[in-house]
DNA sequence: AAGGTTTGTAAAGAAGGTTTACAAAAACTT
DNA sequence: AAGTTTTTGTAAACCTTCTTTACAAACCTT
């Protein structure tokens, strides 16, 4: 029961390598020196630390031309040339594949498409051999794969549990199958939590410099109305993996069924498929948010009514979440507000009027921009920087089934 | 700017020393060698780490008689006798202090009362009286204060930033002052907070054993509706302290008017007070929760329209708590309940209608069994374990103004 | 009383971080 | 152009901490 431990000295040295690779991510390359002063501490342990990350390829050394007075500094950065990491997104009709390096940055020309599979057993062939597509066709060393997916995931056993839309994956543990078979570290996650991820690492840093916020969330309001929250620092789980269920609120008594079972959620008034439905119930015939995209902006259609109708339930969707999670930022996916440039300032309105004034201030609402392939792959090279810390207390800390052991947190200042 | 740490060495040694303290508060008393099994940490590291404790009177040794082969085990626990802390609540009528143990244990013989002052500085008099009082009572060392407090406080700064009910507090760092007039640690904590926190540590044991449950909400449906959310063992409190602010998601289109300035608010519509509110208006005269439960009780009054009308609302509360949140447990605090043993039963009922299948299934709804005091009390015996390791990413981080520094997570299993 | 078992500590050894010292590489100065 | 200054990165000695090993203490069983 007691689980012998390693040696217990390693671990400040395992810390260290983490904080490396968590400056690195933070605020991009940068020398082993200034990596001291951020970190304080001192060089001669970074300068280790750095060589076992090195040696890991999890890191890479490149010269970068800089003026100024001393001996230039060698740069560092996240793996690129030498490593690379493959993300997996499954959706209801097509899955793709694509590579990235450890900064996160994916290597568009190296996607790889296809229709998701009938069964699970298809699914697991047809992502290899798609890996091995993305895999080989680079010389470089391929350290793990991250795979984004709806549903609800046990993240401590990984293993999905529930997903509507992509039923074959229900209690199958894609990743330790995929781990099995490929021989290397695969991490299964909900496709918010993916979008959250990587939101924090690679947000957007032209616009307002996401990377690095602890607190935000991030809302897909697509095809239902989907949630990841970053708490601080974290990806809010819950004691299920359940957390962030927004849109199975009860809105509308006896309102329109729902996928879940129930009626009125509030996923059925306030996304781009609530939005489509309407549409479609007026005009007669089934249309797409695409389509009424399309139609819209070509003066083919307009759903002013429908926007109505749908506005004021996003706006209490909102609110809610800023009241709750007091969030210093709401991100928002979905196709909606290609339909009208003045549709998000309406929203902002209609939120603020709802909102408690504080946590609205404190708030910033803006669109997404960040997408599931990068979730995927941003959720592989969380797993690979946590993993270099055993028993961290991060999204993919393993099964804690008794809570025996007592964990301590830590860092410098 | 690079902030220069002490020696990095030694955060092993604290990070062993907030074990230690971890493992006791999670499962009482215990010797040396079972920390060594349930922390997977060697006999001699143990050793120094709890006689580092003793010495800083955080625990202390005692004999207990216990049956078994081998040498009998000296007994550690969390000191009660050699060490206190001062728990502090301030409510919007008055205060009141009490000295407790560091397991905890309120000592209920040295409870203090006095009126809430008038002024911000009567108060400082006023707590400084009331703590020479009760800390000069007992030979013992004080190791520091908690105050439970009702508002918006700023963790960070240690500030009270608006608080509706008690506002002298406003924009005072209570904590501050005090620890600069008493000597000792003190810190603040929102009321909901501290419940949260002595649920975490000192809940229940007999009803469910709710100690060191690391995801639950805590409903205080008393003068509002206030909330506590531990998210992954941490108390969650978003960006800038006002996660959970459950009371004010718009409810009653154009409803009764909140304290907040908007209308219509949750909180106006599903709490004690709202209740009580409720009475009031059809009875003719202002009534208070407290005498509703006398007077039902007594059969002299029926509120039965009342509950009628409070209870969907305050199901739809929980049912996004439970959605939301995706607690283990909901602790709900307050005294309508008394009303009929029922009426308990009832809002279970309602609530499961409304809420998502597997996140309620997971969730189990109870009454609170922990107090204020408690809460206070907890929260400086928080403070004080995580000051063992600096930097430990707690409620009561230091302000981190700019993320510079790299954070790691460790512990063992 | 002897043997067995568990507990707790002391001493030696190992692992890691820090301090100190120094070489390397570029820009600035004379 | 040569020397100086500045910054970077590593090597060696030292310190702290944890672990392994050994052993004494205390109690139970036979």
């Amino acid at each position: 029961m007691p689980a012998p431990p390693q040696s217990r000295p390693r671990l400040l040295r395992q810390m260290n390598e983490r904080s490396v690779m968590r400056v690195l991510q933070q605020h991009g390359p940068c020398s082993r020196a200034d990596m001291t002063r951020r970190l304080g501490i001192t060089a001669p342990t970074i300068s280790k630390a750095v060589s076992s990350l090195l040696r890991g390829r999890m890191l890479e050394e490149f010269d970068s031309k800089q003026d100024g007075v001393g001996r230039p500094a060698r740069q560092l950065r996240l793996a690129t040339e030498t490593a690379q990491v493959i993300g997996l997104v499954i959706d209801a009709q097509d899955c793709h594949l694509v590579s990235a390096g450890l900064d996160g940055q994916l290597l568009d020309e190296s996607l790889c498409k296809f229709q998701t599979p009938k069964t699970y057993r298809s699914l697991i062939s047809k992502v290899v051999k798609a890996f091995d597509q993305v895999s080989n066709g680079r010389a470089v060393e391929t350290l793990g794969l991250g795979i984004s997916m709806p549903g609800l995931i046990d993240y401590r056993q990984q293993r999905g549990l529930l997903s509507p839309n992509v039923p074959i994956t229900n209690g199958q543990s894609l990743a330790r199958d995929l781990t099995e078979t490929l021989g290397i570290g695969c991490v299964m996650l909900q496709e918010s939590h993916s979008l959250c991820l990587a939101q924090h690492h690679y947000g957007d840093t032209a616009g307002g410099n996401s990377r690095g916020l602890d607190n935000f969330v991030m809302l897909d309001i697509g095809a239902g109305l989907g949630m990841g929250v970053m708490a601080g620092g974290r990806v809010l789980t819950g004691h299920s993996g359940l957390a962030g269920e927004l849109g199975h609120l009860p809105r509308i008594p006896n309102g329109r069924a729902c996928g879940c079972g129930k009626r009125g959620c509030l996923e059925t008034v306030s996304c781009d498929s609530a939005l489509a439905w309407l549409v479609s119930q007026r005009i007669g015939r089934s249309i797409g948010i695409d389509e009424i995209v399309q139609l819209t902006q070509s003066g083919e259609l307009s759903v002013d009514d429908e926007i109505a109708q749908v506005l004021p339930h996003l706006s209490f969707a909102i609110s809610a979440v800023i009241s709750l999670y007091n969030p210093s930022k709401v991100f928002i996916c979905g196709r909606m507000f290609d339909l009208d440039d003045k549709l998000f300032d309406r929203l902002l309105e209609a939120t603020a009027a709802d909102t408690l004034a504080p946590a609205f201030a404190d708030c910033e609402i803006v669109r997404a921009s960040v997408s599931k392939s990068q979730g995927a792959v941003a959720g592989i090279i969380e797993y690979l920087t946590d993993s270099l810390v055993p028993g961290v207390d991060g999204l993919f800390a393993p099964a804690n089934d008794s809570t025996d052991v007592a964990t301590a947190t830590a860092g410098t200042r």
